[in-house]
DNA sequence: TATAAAGTTGCAAAATTAAGAAACTTTGTC
DNA sequence: GACAAAGTTTCTTAATTTTGCAACTTTATA
C-alpha cells in the first residue's frame, strides 16, 4: 500500500511533468535550449498573447525548469537543467518507438 | 513564427509528457521499474478501484511507455523505455534544486 | 452451467487547466 | 509629466481531465 510520503514524492514529480504537458511549453523550451528569450519575443514566435506566454513561462519557472532575469523592462528566461536536453531525446525515442509500434498493428 | 510542423512536433512530445502529469501514473511507473505488476495489483497498492488503475495504465500504455501482456485473466504491465529510468533521475535532480531554489527565496 | 476474478468501457459529476480580454506595474523615453 | 513598451495579474468562460459507479467481456474454476 502507498504511504503518504510515497504519494507527496509522486505528487512532486508529477508536478513537474505537468510542466512540461503543454505544447507551447514544450516549444518555449526547445527555443530556450539555443539561447535565452524574452517573453514578448516567445509570444510573438508562438502567435499568442503576450499573457499567456507569461503564464506558461511562470509555469516552467516554478517547475525549477527555467529561470529568469530582468533586465529594464524585459524578462529574459533561460533553461535551467541540462538534463533536460536528454529527456527531450529520451521523450522523442518514446515517441518514435511507440509511432513504429502503431502503425505495425494497423 | 512557429510552423505547423514545429506545432504538430510539440504537440506530440506533450502528449508524451502528459502521460507522466499525475501522481499515480508516476508512482505506478515508479513501482514497474522492479519489475511487472498486473491490474489489480497497481490498484490494491494505490488503493484506488481497479477501472480507475486500468484507465492511468492505458494512458501510459498508448503514450509508449508501458506495454502489457495477458496471460490467462491478468494483464501484465511492464516498462518500455529503459530511458525512462535517466529522465526519472532528470526529475528528481530538478525537483532537489528547484526547492533548494525556493526555501532560499524565503 | 453457474460463479467468481480480472479488466475494460461508458457515462455523468466534480475538479483542473487553459484562453482571452482588460486592468495594473514597472521601466525607459520624449 | 505624459506616453509607450514589456510583463504580470485578475476574472470569466471554455475545454480537458479525473473520478466513481455500473455494465459488460473474457477466462478460469467449482
Amino acid at each position: 500500500m502507498i504511504t503518504e510520503d510515497e504519494l507527496k514524492r509522486s505528487e512532486i514529480r508529477a508536478h513537474m511533468f505537468k510542466a512540461l504537458a503543454h505544447p507551447l511549453r514544450i516549444y518555449f523550451l526547445e527555443k530556450l535550449k539555443e539561447k535565452s528569450w524574452c517573453v514578448c519575443e516567445l509570444a510573438d514566435e508562438a502567435g499568442i498573447p503576450k499573457s499567456a506566454a507569461s503564464k506558461h513561462l511562470a509555469q516552467l519557472k516554478e517547475a525549477g525548469l527555467v529561470e529568469d532575469s530582468k533586465t529594464g523592462t524585459r524578462v529574459e528566461y533561460s533553461i535551467t537543467a541540462p538534463c533536460l536536453l536528454d529527456m527531450a531525446a529520451c521523450a522523442e525515442g518514446v515517441v518514435l518507438e511507440n509511432r513504429k509500434k502503431q502503425i505495425g498493428l494497423n
